[in-house]
DNA sequence: ACAATAAAAGATATTTATATCTTTTATTGT
DNA sequence: ACAATAAAAGATATAAATATCTTTTATTGT
């Protein structure tokens, strides 16, 4: 297990690949996504229509159709996509699985944590959907294997 | 889903509450661990049985038998309790689940989860088992809900 | 030796995550 | 209208994580 769930993988990769790919306004069908970020077609379906479903990406169906983003969802940070995923757990639950754990009531990990976790949540707000579209059209950063 | 797996959480919450209650030399029983740590008593037994196996922990049977930590054991990185459990692909892998990432061949998050990872991983190199046993004795810090 | 204790080990059950396959619905071009 | 396309939705399968229960083994005190 990584930091984020296997689902969470293959919709943060399926997403920048859309986001590349489409970002002439045209659109990306399953199966080529999924052949480009290596995932399993199905699966990633299921992932992708969840993603449509709250806004996250966007979808036509019928020929030529596919998915695609508009201006609104190329520019959103990349924790939305996590918190749309794998919900915003990987932010703000405690490290050792505490429900209660706070400032007022911390486990031993909860100052330490806290740093991590507010690292990692600036991190992904601050990245956008659409900012690697230039490095993945060069080839400098890659999607699959 | 945390960062670490459940598992993983009751490890650390365990092995935490074996430094306390044992600093003195005496052991402690896997129902009263589990009943401190709020965590199924069986499961528990399960996961201590194996970090006892690698050495993590140490144990012994029959009366006044129990669960416990020598010196050495006291004295590691909580880093190695995470590594047991849930392995060190933490601090590793790749945050997109891309086998072959690397600084020659990046995910687009590559070098941002390097950094995020590096500073997980030395947090929990720093951060000895048996750190927080005052802290526990004065319920500054707690193990359960 | 024996009974009591407590972890180790084995077996099984349940739940959640991941994956696959089929049918339906919306859209397009003819 | 019709046929083709592609996502949406539904149903099912498989694997992994989590949890529970039972039996065995080692140790202790009597």
């Amino acid at each position: 297990m990584g930091i984020f769930s296997k689902t969470c993988e293959y919709a943060v990769r399926a997403v920048f690949f859309i986001a590349q790919r489409t970002a002439d306004g045209s659109r990306v069908g399953i199966k080529e996504i999924a052949v480009n970020i290596d995932s399993p077609e199905h699966f990633l379906a299921k992932i992708l229509q969840d993603l449509s479903r709250r806004g996250i990406i966007q979808s036509v169906k019928g020929p030529n159709g596919g998915f695609y983003l508009d201006a609104q969802s190329l520019a959103r940070p990349l924790s939305d996509v996590i918190e749309a995923v794998d919900g915003g757990g990987i932010f703000r639950d405690c490290g050792l699985g505490l429900k209660e754990c706070s400032s007022k009531n911390p486990c031993p990990l909860h100052h330490d944590f806290l740093d991590v976790r507010n690292r990692l949540q600036n991190m992904l707000e601050s990245i956008t959907i659409s900012q690697f579209n230039e490095d993945l059209n060069l080839g400098i950063v890659v999607l699959k294997k």
